[in-house]
DNA sequence: CCCGTGACTACAGACAATATCCCTAATTACCTG
DNA sequence: TAGGTAATTAGGGATATAAGTACTAGTCAAGAA
């Protein structure tokens, strides 16, 4: 088994200037860090050689993807890629692992995975909701503005338990950018509690795995993320020096929760409308902030749960939230509908424009 | 800080040069007109018999008259609007302005002059000048009503000039205010001593009286002549009004100051002359008597009835009595004919009577439009409050009209805004409190607020809400910050309109009319010129209020939102979830909320579903705001730029889009005397008469009233929306987003019909309340000078209902050439207007059987008029034709409607006769022709071809097309083309014509709008050519103008400082273009916060936007030029003339005259060389100015250049900017230009990038040389692109090395659903002919491109405009299809 | 200083992102001689 | 009472927000390395 111990001077340089355009992806390129980071996973405790498929989206330079494949033995590989210098320079960097796929597809598109999953590029087991999938491990680099996309998509999947997550609760691992990361990590206690860490919250375990730990030129630590400190998973110091574009990166372990039973009492619909529409004031108390979700909603939830009135919405725990849900539910008195229909299609209402020759 | 010196030397805007005075006589013509169709020669000689447009000087002549502000720093001539817009207080400057003018009003005097004194500081002297007269005046009349006397005020004059105001004098103005206000004094002898004291301070200042006495309106004749006898002024000082000779015959009204009444004089005058109109109505027959004057209708939304009713109660009530409202309100009754018929049964009367009536009309027209403006708030309040008390009478709470929520809506609100302002008093009281946050903002906002009473801010706030959800967009929601600023505006607008009422009558406090004198008119003609009298006194002075700021307006409105949110309550009934039963509820009858939009938060408010449903179905009576409606009397005479239409609301002459700019020209050119024919064009399109054609208004009633869909008005739709039901929760995305979209697309679809419905009620009930009236319509104009009118959602500028339901009030005689006209007109809303007029009768005369039945039988009939594209008009031409024809003499048959003619492609026409082109003439009409010529179906046949061309050949998408493209589909791209549309934009118009043709796959619309773009453009480029040239020309001048800099250019304006483009239309509008970029930013108001523009700054332009608009925008100024000049020609001919931008209406009878004058004007118009008188007024307008020029790198010039920035820069310090550079050379210019030899020397030896140029150096020898630029394909588009053109399914299954099973086929489909992937639709091939499109297009110029060069600063001169053709516009006299 | 990236896409009637954090300037409060 | 300092606050600038990028290509301008 070759070790290329790859820094970013090693990669050619046709590739590179093909990342730079457009891709805006960065990676993590230090190999045997890589490697250190997949045994501190410990991943074969639940991912048994030959067992499972690796399913990596967006592989970037493939250093992280080698590591993991290597160290882990997945039945199969699976890379979906759209550069088309990536599969020249996969052809000869991973021409040993012979369980590696790549597909020349566009990783974004939902349909992909109906593909792959018809196809049998991936065969995840059905599994209730009750653990960690054995069968499919899900990785990928979201490291630009697309990817946090992905990624919100993906953590919406935990909620309806869905797409992806339909199989049981897959585990995810994720390259993001710092200030990303930080933002789906955030802690119940902090002040920037926002829409998506709450969803994640609700319906996961995330730890950061990686991250980086750059210090500037005198030396000094750089503070990046503060929290990973506090938490019980001890993450493994990375420098933007060895990643693509030296960005800042982190690697984060999402672990869908098991399925709750209040789950069945919520519609996620409701759910996400009133995360996203109670995060609009997230400083305001309850009683404020509940206005946003419709008329007459202050006095209704008053009424149900006064208890809450007073807390200010970026402080409610879980289980605060799943009250509100299940309150929610049940208002006679709900707005009809849920979306946010933008008037930006203004378009031709055909009486109403004035008819100018 | 400035000294009252330079505060003096100080002007706006220099005048650089008055040649020539324009005279015109105002003579109308009575030529006949030669009406005969069959007479193809035109009506009028070309050489000899011209309409007489009154010497009408338009404009070329008159160069070097233009309005240029002048900026020239050397000269300390700091013009106030660059003062103002560079003022680093520039952002206090408004508020200040408007918050004196607040506090004044509000009575709050000690902070009013506090503020004074601070916004000395930064106002310019004329705005100054105008608060503090406005303090003196309203501190003035306070004093003399607490004390009798004035002495305090006067005292003020004399003292505060000099220790407040650095010794700025007061202008003769304010000891006029002061000796009018002397004059009102009870005590005659001291009234005439303080006049004195008053006098003698004046002549402490000036020695001639005469300027006293120049002030109209502010003294009356006996005012006057009591002054001159006090001071002992020698008559040769005054005016000719106010000398012993003219004097006036003695009032019938006794004035008498009446402290205790704060009504305005108009309506106190109103009511007390209602028993002399009663007296004059009963006198009129009884046979016209009967067409309404008394008779109540059961709708009445405004009021206008109201007042028909009032005004005979009010003599004995004193107070407004309600109409007996009967049933229900809906059915064909309510189409009562009002005054329609008025003048037909006049006729039967002897002449002499006919002449008294007409008059007693229009006095009572006045005196109800007078209530109208100032009562209509009052009287739909009290429509609710009767409802109201109507529940209340039945005992019965459940809410059956909307009008019982408003007013107790109303009733609420009301205390609150009592409890605010008692809160606000007690913070303006509270001297040492310190405020907080909301206590500040009171304060702000506070001052305004309390400037209108509480009821009247409510009602205002309701109504305007009620508006915003009918017409803003979102059916069931509009954005906060629209909301919070309209009710904010129209707070300010009434407050504006009260304060003209107040100030009606010399401006000096209420009156009480000695009623006695006009409740026994002896006779007739006594009460008639009592009534005449009085209305004589309604002169209003020119008076301008401040605009508030924006902050302002958002701060007011949403303190009144939010309070409206607070009470505003409807009771709701819903199924509760749980139990499945009945709950109702009282809820908000409107909530804030947020909705996203691309990630960013949207501040939204929305009434609740129950209530919205309710106000899209219920009569919109009384929630019309009655701001600006239709006037009953002819438009007040535009007089400047803020004097002019509605006689109590400020509507300004011209849409501004917030920018000083436009508005400091606009003001000079007023001063200037240049905008009388403006004046007069509006004047004419507002003094035509309309009134609602009732025959439509019933069909139209009915099908409204069935609440069923019809033609474009939609089914009432279901309160609540059928929504599929949703996905199983572990469903697919690709599901879950479908059934979103779906969704989604449903609440669209239900929110445009709301809000179609919506607007269209409201056109119905302004109809329904209008109806049998009399009406006009003020006009004023964008900046462009195209008019608009001002009343909203009802006019004749409005879609086809509106059009249809509109006519002419005047009934004229058509002959036999009217009748002609008007079945081609019929034929034109028919869509037949491509033939010659001959077959466009014939079309008609065909089909006069259906057109009788649609008049007969509109709804129940064969309904041929619904087939028309306009219908409505084209019913009420069945109507108007079948009434013409069945009447014994149809030539002699008076007719109402309107006949169109419309410019063929007007933009083109323009072109082509800007750029004497003689082919592009032919093909718009300017040429005479035998049949009308078509550009647009030329274009569509030309395409046509082509795309059956490539269809033979087997292109795919062409084949999909061949046969559809109509000329609709080309139409907008054609003419926008020579606008300077893009290929991006072309396509997206044309997508949206394609959306409504039926029978073109989805999946085909993208691409096929591309495909048909692309060939439009390839038709169009060498079709337009003469026209593309001017067109470049035009680009290329605003590019450099707007990248330009003006000579005192300076290192901190030099943001601001790149130039507008600014012409002077022929009329002598001076346009400016308004495009910058404005900088905005948030307000906090009670809500949340706004986010808006500060209006005051100057922000930089925006070149992008300057370059793209000119072409467009100059057209337009010179289309709108056209119609003005028309209108005024129309106007002196006596014509009736209503006009929408391009397409002038008159009678049918008068088609013909207008023909001639509308193309009689377009010569005129077109005479001279347009585009070269342009090109001199830019080089006038724009002397001195400096614009960035690339040369070529690479030469020697170029080294020396930067060689000189190197040096320059070593002098500096700094780094070199183009700003410096404009000053240094700027400098050189001035010293070469000087008189003096020295000075001559000195500039020549100075060293400037210019100088090393040489400047005789023809610049365009140096433009760098083209270069190729490599075509680089994005990387983007190539990862977006599918591998080979196959799908993502495809490639996995390849890539997995699977087989394509049986099943495969509906496998691949079904996963492909709802994504669209056009690569497939199209074979490979089919890709190529595509291809093969756009290779056609000149390579050489997408490839070779200008290169960059060093950029210098050079003198801003303009590029030689193209030669002009050889077409002579004065062939157009004879063009017959030029307008049809 | 040059180059890649981003915004905009004919004009007009009719204009509109917002909450919160963090830092600085400014004002007030407080203390002392 | 004056003045100096501490403390508080107002205000401005920066940043995040949502979540199927709607489609797409040429041009121009601000911005960054």
């Amino acid at each position: 088994m070759s070790k290329i111990a790859l820094g970013a001077g090693a990669i050619p340089s046709s590739f590179k200037s093909a990342l730079k355009r457009g891709y805006e992806r960065s990676s993590y390129t230090n190999y045997d860090r890589c490697v250190e980071i997949v045994k501190k996973l410990d991943l074969g405790t639940t991912f048994k050689k030959n067992e499972f498929e690796i399913l990596e989206i967006y592989p970037c330079t493939g250093v992280w993807g080698r590591a993991l494949s290597q160290y882990t033995n997945p039945s199969r590989h699976i890379v979906l890629e759209r550069l088309d210098n990536y599969f020249a320079w996969n052809e000869q960097y991973n021409a040993d692992i012979p369980w590696m796929l790549p597909i020349k597809v566009d990783a974004y598109k939902w349909k992909v995975y109906t593909s792959l999953l018809k196809y049998g590029a991936i065969s995840p087991k059905k599994l209730p909701h009750d653990g960690i999938n054995p069968s499919l491990l899900v990785t990928g680099n979201l490291t630009n503005k697309q990817g946090l996309q992905l990624l919100g998509q993906f953590l919406s999947c935990t909620a309806y338990r869905n797409w992806l997550q339909a199989y049981g609760c897959v585990r995810m691992l994720f390259w993001l950018r710092a200030v990303d990361a930080q933002r789906v990590m955030l802690s119940l206690h902090d002040k920037k509690m926002n829409r998506l860490s709450t969803l994640a919250r609700l319906f996961s375990e995330i730890k950061p795995i990686a991250c980086v730990h750059n210090t500037d030129s005198k030396g000094d630590v750089v503070p990046v993320p503060d929290l990973w400190s506090t938490r019980s998973s001890q993450p493994i110091d990375i420098s933007s020096e060895d990643t693509y574009l030296k960005s800042d990166l982190v690697l984060l372990d999402i672990q869908p929760r098991a399925k709750e039973s209040w789950e069945d009492e919520v519609n996620i619909l409701e759910l996400e409308y009133v995360i996203r529409n109670l995060f609009i004031l997230p400083t305001a108390p309850l009683s404020t902030s509940i206005t946003t979700l419709g008329s007459g909603a202050e006095y209704y939830f008053a009424e149900k749960l006064p208890q809450l009135m007073d807390k200010i919405t970026a402080k409610l725990t879980n289980e605060e939230f799943v009250l509100v849900f299940k309150t929610f539910n049940k208002w006679p008195f709900k707005p009809d509908h849920l979306f946010d229909v933008g008037n930006d299609v203004d378009a031709n209402t055909p009486s109403m424009i004035t008819e100018f020759s | 800080m400035l000294s009252a010196a330079s505060r003096g030397s100080r002007r706006c805007v220099a005048v650089v040069a008055s040649t020539s005075r324009r005279t015109f006589i105002s003579k109308p013509s009575n030529r006949s007109i030669v009406s005969s169709f069959s007479d193809i020669t035109p009506p009028f000689d070309p050489v000899s018999d011209a309409p007489n447009f009154g010497k009408v000087n338009i404009g070329l002549q008159r160069a070097g008259k233009l309005v240029i502000m002048n900026e020239l720093l050397d000269d300390g001539e700091h013009p106030d609007m660059t003062l103002t817009m560079r003022n680093q207080f520039a952002r206090n400057r408004v508020h200040l302005i408007s918050l004196v003018d607040a506090l004044i009003s509000g009575g709050n005097f000690t902070r009013a002059r506090k503020v004074l004194v601070e916004a000395y500081e930064v106002t310019t002297q004329e705005e100054f000048t105008r608060l503090r007269n406005d303090y003196l005046q309203e501190y003035a009349l306070k004093e003399l009503k607490d004390t009798g006397t004035i002495s305090q005020a006067l005292s003020w004059l004399v003292t505060s000039s000099l220790e407040d105001f650095k010794g700025l004098p007061f202008d003769p103005r304010a000891f006029v205010i002061l000796l009018a206000t002397a004059c009102r004094m009870q005590d005659r002898l001291r009234g005439d001593n303080v006049i004195h004291e008053i006098y003698a301070e004046y002549t402490k200042q000036r020695t001639s009286a005469t300027e006293l006495f120049g002030y109209e309106g502010l003294l009356s004749y006996h005012d006057a002549r009591r002054i001159v006898s006090v001071c002992m002024i020698p008559e040769a000082q005054l005016p000719r009004s106010f000398q012993l000779s003219s004097a006036p015959p003695a009032p019938d009204i006794t004035r008498e100051l009446d402290p205790s009444s704060d009504e305005p004089l108009s309506v106190a005058l109103v009511k007390a002359q209602s028993e002399a109109v009663k007296n004059i109505l009963s006198q009129i027959p009884a046979s016209v008597q009967k067409t309404g004057f008394e008779e109540l209708n059961p709708v009445d939304s405004i009021g206008i009835k109201l007042l028909r009713s009032s005004l005979k109660g009010i003599a004995e009530s004193e107070k407004p009595v309600l109409p007996v409202y009967g049933k229900a309100d809906k059915g064909e009754s309510e189409a009562d004919d009002g005054f329609l018929n008025f003048e037909a049964q006049l006729s039967l009367l002897p002449e002499d009577q006919q002449a008294q009536y007409r008059e007693a009309f229009e006095i009572y027209n006045q005196q109800r439009q007078r209530l109208l403006e100032a009562l209509a708030l009052e009287s739909a309040r009290e429509r609710w409050k009767y409802d109201y008390e109507q529940m209340l009478a039945r005992g019965d709470m459940s809410v059956t009209n909307v009008n019982e929520y408003l007013w107790e809506w109303q009733q609420a609100m009301t205390q609150q805004v009592e409890q605010e302002f008692a809160e606000i008093d007690r913070l303006l009281d509270a001297k040492n409190e310190k405020p907080s946050g909301s206590a500040r903002r009171r304060l702000r906002y506070g001052p305004y607020l309390k400037l209108l009473k509480p009821d009247k801010l409510c009602t205002i706030t309701i109504l305007e809400l009620l508006r915003l959800h009918a017409t803003g967009g979102l059916a069931d929601g509009m954005r906060t910050a629209r909301a919070v600023l309209t009710v904010g505006r129209s707070i300010q607008m009434e407050y504006n309109s009260e304060q003209l009422l107040r100030r009606e009558v010399s401006g000096l406090g209420a009156y009480k009319p000695n009623k006695a004198a006009l409740q026994n008119p002896q006779d007739f003609s006594r009460a008639l010129a009592n009534a005449k009298r009085l209305n004589e006194e309604f002169k209003v002075l020119d008076s301008w209020k401040p605009e508030w700021p924006d902050d302002i307006k958002a701060e007011v409105g949403s303190t009144m939102v939010s309070i409206f949110m607070h009470v505003a309550k409807v009771a709701v009934t819903a199924t509760d979830p749980v139990t499945s039963k009945e709950v109702t509820s009282l809820v908000p009858a409107m909530t804030h909320s947020y909705q996203y939009s691309n990630g960013m938060k949207l501040g939204i408010l929305k009434f609740h579903r129950d209530f919205a449903d309710r106000i899209s179905k219920d009569p919109a009576n009384s929630i019309i705001n009655p701001q600006f409606l239709p006037m009953l009397v002819q438009p007040k005479s535009w007089t400047s730029w803020a004097s002019g239409g509605y006689h109590f609301s400020n509507a300004p002459l011209m849409r501004t889009k917030h920018s000083i700019e436009q508005q400091e020209y606009l003001k000079e050119a007023c001063r200037r005397n240049d905008l009388q024919h403006v004046y007069e064009g509006l004047d004419v399109l507002g003094k035509a008469s309309w009134v609602i054609n009732s025959r439509v208004f019933r069909v139209l009633s009915k099908v409204w009233n069935s609440e069923k869909e019809f033609l474009e008005i939609p089914a009432k739709a279901p309160a609540k929306i059928e929504f599929p039901p949703e996905p199983p929760k572990d469903a697919d995305p690709v599901a879950r987003r479908d059934w979103a979209r779906a969704c989604k697309l449903l609440i669209m679809d239900a929110r445009t019909s709301h809000s179609q419905r919506c607007d269209i009620n409201y056109k119905l009930e302004i109809g329904r309340a209008f109806i049998g009236e009399r009406m006009y319509f003020p006009h004023n104009i964008d900046f462009r000078g195209r008019a608009y009118a001002i009343p909203p959602h009802l006019n004749h500028l409005g879609n086809d209902m509106c059009r249809g339901l509109l006519m002419f009030w005047e009934a004229k005689s058509i002959g036999q050439r009217g009748l002609q006209w008007m079945k081609i007109h019929l034929a034109n809303l028919c869509g037949f207007d491509k033939a010659d007029f001959q077959s466009r009768v014939q079309f008609v005369d065909d089909r006069l059987d259906d057109i009788f039945d649609s008049a007969d039988h509109p709804l129940d009939g064969r309904r041929f008029w619904m087939e028309a594209p306009d219908p409505w008009q084209a019913l009420a031409v069945c109507f108007e034709l079948a009434d013409a024809l069945r009447s014994p003499e149809p030539t002699e048959f008076k007719s109402r409607l309107p006949v169109h003619q419309d410019g063929t492609c007007n933009g083109l026409q323009h072109y082509a006769a800007l750029g004497g082109d003689a082919e592009g003439a032919a093909q718009v009409n300017l040429e005479p022709g035998e049949r009308p010529a078509d550009i647009y179906t030329y274009v569509s046949d030309r395409v046509s071809e082509l795309v059956a061309q490539d269809a033979a050949n087997g292109n795919a998408i062409a084949k999909i097309f061949e046969g559809k493209v109509k000329r609709k589909v080309v139409k907008q791209s054609v003419m926008t083309n020579v606008y300077g549309v893009t290929y991006v934009g072309a396509r997206a118009q044309i997508l949206s014509q394609l959306k409504d043709i039926d029978g073109i796959p989805e999946e085909a619309l993208w691409s096929g709008a591309a495909y048909l773009a692309k060939l439009v453009f390839k038709v169009v480029r060498n079709l337009f050519s003469g026209a593309h040239l001017i067109q470049d020309w035009f680009g290329e001048c605003a590019k450099r103008i707007s990248k330009s800099f003006p000579p005192n250019t300076t290192a901190e304006n030099v943001k601001e400082g790149m130039t507008a483009v600014v012409w002077t239309t022929p009329l002598g509008l001076p346009v400016v273009q308004p495009y910058r970029n404005p900088t905005r930013k948030q307000v906090t108001t009670n809500l949340q916060t706004v986010y808006i523009s500060e209006p005051s700054e100057m922000h930089p332009v925006n070149p992008r936007k300057q370059q793209a608009g000119f072409p467009p925008n100059y057209i337009h100024s010179l289309d709108a030029t056209h119609m003005l000049l028309s209108a005024l020609a129309c106007g002196r001919n006596g014509l009736t003339f209503a006009a929408v931008h391009d397409s002038y209406w008159t009678h049918a009878a008068d088609v013909d005259r207008m023909n001639a004058i509308l193309r009689d004007a377009f010569i005129k118009l077109h005479e001279g060389d347009l585009v070269t008188k342009l090109k001199e007024e830019f080089e006038q307008r724009y002397k001195g100015y400096m614009y960035p020029f690339e040369i070529n790198r690479t030469s020697a010039v170029a080294k020396k250049v930067m060689e000189w920035r190197r040096q320059f820069r070593k002098k500096l310090g700094r780094a070199v900017q183009l700003c410096d550079e404009v000053r240094i050379e700027t400098k050189r210019r001035r010293l070469l230009d000087s008189s003096d030899p020295l000075k001559r020397a000195e500039g020549e030896k100075m060293i400037t990038p210019m100088s090393i140029i040489g400047d005789d150096t023809d610049l365009e020898s140096l433009r760098p040389p083209p270069m190729k630029v490599k075509l680089t394909p994005r990387q983007l588009s190539s990862e977006n692109e599918e591998l080979g053109g196959l799908t993502s399914d495809e490639v996995i299954r390849k890539t997995l090395g699977i087989e394509k099973t049986t099943d495969e086929l509906s496998v691949s489909e079904s996963a492909d659903d709802g994504e669209m992937e056009f690569d497939e639709s199209l074979s490979g091939e089919d890709a190529d002919e595509v291809e093969s499109v756009i290779e056609e297009m000149p390579v050489q110029e997408a490839i070779l491109k200008q290169g960059r060069g060093l950029p210098v600063m050079v003198p801003l001169t303009f590029p030689e405009v193209p030669p002009k053709g050889d077409f002579d516009v004065k062939k157009l006299k004879n063009s017959l299809y030029f307008f049809s």
